[in-house]
DNA sequence: CTTGAGTTGGTTTTT
DNA sequence: CCAACTCAAG
């Protein structure tokens, strides 16, 4: 979407554009035009003589790779450029020099659920106790450490105390797991292409003269191993062109590090750095609330939001007593907007969790307003698509089990658990696959007579499938769904089982798309390009439909109408984020919120609920301190709609108790705690206690029993 | 071997 | 609250 006023660019915008050889840092705040620079400057270096060929743009989506592509065409800078993610771009440089990365280019990329499985295994195989190293944490230890480059090797060699050692010995198996399976998770394509560019002087050289120019969006958003291949690319020719903003940084969790942004000029000196602050998106009020929150961040190099636009819309923070009434709210002024003309596609609600979707669909439904929950990867989380596409993994790679132990008895076809451990105690004795040992069931003795029969039968269908395994994945993918039994199990299985296979259909028919876009259509490659798929991927703009989706995925959209519900304590900043102990983690959090205000084009209403419910009971809430630093009064009782002024008005002191930080009190329920933090705003107060119960609680002044002992 | 009832435990954001 | 797991009956 580009926008009107943007008829030519601005002079750093030019800047931008023009500067060609080099490295350049371009730090563009929200709505500053940044897409259309990237895609301008990528027409630039084909004007300047750079061949398609040699350039390099690395987005954060894959959407946004399509787009890019669709913009750069329509500029006549058409074919040729690679634009991807790191994670395909990694994912083709893995393929393609499989040998070299000791790898067999028919890898199967694991997803969380897969990762969660092999984790739990590996952990299970060093005998450790689940619940004293539970899966979760491990395997977010173990994404940590691959995002920083540290395989499992050297960290047993660097690991000295006890969680340590324990870690490093999941760690490996977990590895070996993987290998086995002939399987490479997310983090792993990153780690294994950073390993390989950067250990194979070869291939570093052979890339550095394909990407002779690499520009990298979102930059604020790369995590370690990606700014050591970029930073490997490019180390030839130092052709790097990085556009992002440390204010919209909120991958922390997931390794990003905000470090590569800020330190962009220290790691290149001849860097020229543009900045971009102009903003042709946002009415100055929705800017001014932006900016307002922004500013208390602490550790953020400070940046101006310049508007552009005229002043109108509206900003608006309202309350709600639940979010019942909170989602019918926001539907009501959704049909208001509709009453004045404003279409549905121009229309965004965001949330913190996606949990919190299900009350507004429920509203949506209600007042039959159609809508789209953004929400991509969902669809792939589905047990009947994750079914047959462990069918399909099967054939490009037989040696992943998890897809193997999937499908073997799904349909029932009388091959249990103890079938199944006999075939897989005569694998490991024999040291195959699983799926070597299926086919050598017949000379199994501890199988009984019925059971060699029905894996024969499983043997023999599977030889049927690799033989229509030909390209074209649709056809295949249907004759897998059908001779497998899938088909005829869901159908039988009344209207849920209906449902199913209505979604197996639309995999099919999304096959069949990829089969007719695709020039030379293959299974290996539709199964690697749907596995890096996200769920922004999944949001189409043109179905005129009114778009929920949590603020993560609204990264990089725009709308003219922006509704941002549950700003509360506890949701937003999220509780599981530490953000009371941690200040980055309540900067990241803030940052969060300014990415989904930063969205609105004209209208901004932000919401929360007095009353929300939480595994089944209805919890007081607090409003969200963020709320505060929106530099605009709000009336938190009337649930009216309260256009937002800038009153600089003091607000009321607070009506007696002042509590130190540090100071011991008394709860009714809690018990003893201490004060953590006190934030003195007037009757709404709150003041945040870590309870001797290992709790730690915001809570209200003017709802709370605290006192002080 | 399958199925269903009952139990347990975990509960953010995502390439 | 929900998903994943366990266990006993058929």
């Amino acid at each position: 979407m580009e926008n009107a006023p943007l008829q030519q660019l601005t002079p750093s915008q030019e800047e931008a554009v023009r500067h060609i050889e080099g490295p350049l840092l371009v730090v563009a705040g929200p709505g500053s035009g940044k897409t259309r620079v990237i895609t301008h400057r990528i027409a630039a270096l084909i004007d300047s003589g750079v061949r398609p060929y040699n350039i390099c743009a690395i987005t954060f989506t894959n959407k946004a790779a399509e787009e890019m592509r669709q913009r750069a065409c329509d500029l006549g800078a058409s074919g040729g450029a690679h634009i991807s993610t790191f994670h395909s771009l990694c994912v083709r440089i893995l393929r393609r020099y499989a040998d070299r990365a000791a790898l067999r280019p028919n890898f199967s990329i694991y997803d969380q659920k897969d990762q969660a499985r092999c984790v739990k295994q590996a952990v299970k195989d060093c005998r450790f106790d689940t619940s004293n190293f539970p899966p979760a944490r491990m395997l977010d230890a173990i994404s940590t450490l691959k995002n920083r480059l540290i395989d499992a090797e050297s960290f047993r060699n660097d690991a000295d105390d006890f969680f340590s050692k324990t870690l490093a010995e999941i760690y490996l198996r977990y590895q070996n797991l993987l290998s086995e399976n002939n399987g490479l998770d997310f983090d792993d394509l990153l780690m294994k292409a950073a390993f390989l560019i950067e250990g194979a002087p070869e291939v570093n050289t052979e890339l550095a003269n394909r990407f002779k120019f690499l520009l990298i969006d979102e930059y604020q958003d790369t995590n370690h191993a990606q700014y050591r291949i970029a930073k490997a690319l490019v180390s030839r020719h130092g052709n790097i062109c990085a556009t992002g903003d440390p204010d919209q940084s909120i991958y922390r969790w997931r390794g990003a590090d905000i470090n590569n942004i800020l330190a962009f000029e220290s790691d290149w000196p001849d860097a020229r750095i543009v900045k971009l602050e102009e903003n042709f998106r946002s009415t100055p009020n929705i800017l001014a609330v932006a900016d307002s929150l922004i500013s208390h961040n602490q550790k953020r190099k400070l940046k101006r939001l310049v508007p552009t636009r005229e002043q109108g819309g509206d900003v608006v923070i309202r309350a709600f007593e639940d979010e019942n009434a909170e989602a019918a709210g926001i539907v009501r002024s959704i049909e208001m907007l509709l009453e004045q003309g404003v279409s549905l596609g121009d229309v965004a609600v965001f949330y913190r969790v996606n949990s919190m979707s299900r009350v507004f669909e429920e509203a949506l439904i209600r007042t039959k307003i159609p809508y789209q929950v953004v929400r991509g990867v969902e669809f792939y989380n589905r047990k009947e698509i994750r079914d047959i596409l462990a069918y399909l993994k099967m054939l490009v790679n037989p040696e992943d089990e998890i897809a193997l132990l999937r499908i073997i008895n799904t349909p029932t076809r009388g091959i249990g658990k103890t079938t199944i451990d006999r075939i897989g105690a005569y694998a490991s004795a024999n040291r195959i696959s699983l799926f070597a040992a299926l086919k050598k069931a017949e000379q199994i003795d501890s199988l009984s007579r019925g059971a060699k029969a029905k894996v024969a039968a499983f043997v023999e269908m599977f030889k049927r499938f690799a033989n229509a395994n030909v390209g074209p994945v649709a056809p295949l993918a249907e004759v897998v769904f059908d001779v497998s039994g899938l088909s005829a199990s869901l159908l039988a299985a009344g209207a849920e089982g209906k449902d199913a296979s209505d979604n197996v259909s639309e995999l099919i028919s999304a096959a069949a798309d990829y089969d007719r876009q695709s020039e030379e259509p293959s299974l290996i490659d539709y199964l690697q390009q749907i596995s890096l798929f996200s769920d922004t991927d999944a949001y189409d703009p043109t179905t005129g439909r009114v778009a929920l989706m949590t603020l993560h995925a609204a990264k990089g959209l725009e709308f003219e109408n922006v509704f941002i519900a549950g700003v509360e304590e506890g949701l937003l900043p999220h509780e599981r984020t530490n953000s009371y102990e941690n200040a980055d983690e309540l900067e990241e959090e803030r940052r969060l919120l300014f990415v989904g205000v930063t969205r609105a084009k004209t209208n901004l209403h932000i919401s929360y609920a007095q009353y929300r419910t939480i595994r089944g009971q209805s919890l007081r809430t607090i409003p969200s301190q963020f709320l505060f630093e929106l530099g605009c009064n709000f009336d938190q009782q009337s649930g009216i709609d309260e256009d937002c002024d800038f009153d600089d008005e003091p607000v009321s002191e607070a009506a007696g108790v002042r509590f130190e930080k540090g100071e011991l009190v008394r709860h009714q329920s809690f018990g003893l705690g201490r004060v953590v933090d006190f934030v003195n705003i007037g009757e709404n107060s709150t003041v945040t206690v870590k309870f001797n119960t290992g709790q730690t609680k915001s809570l209200m002044l003017k709802y709370t029993d605290l006192v002080k002992v």
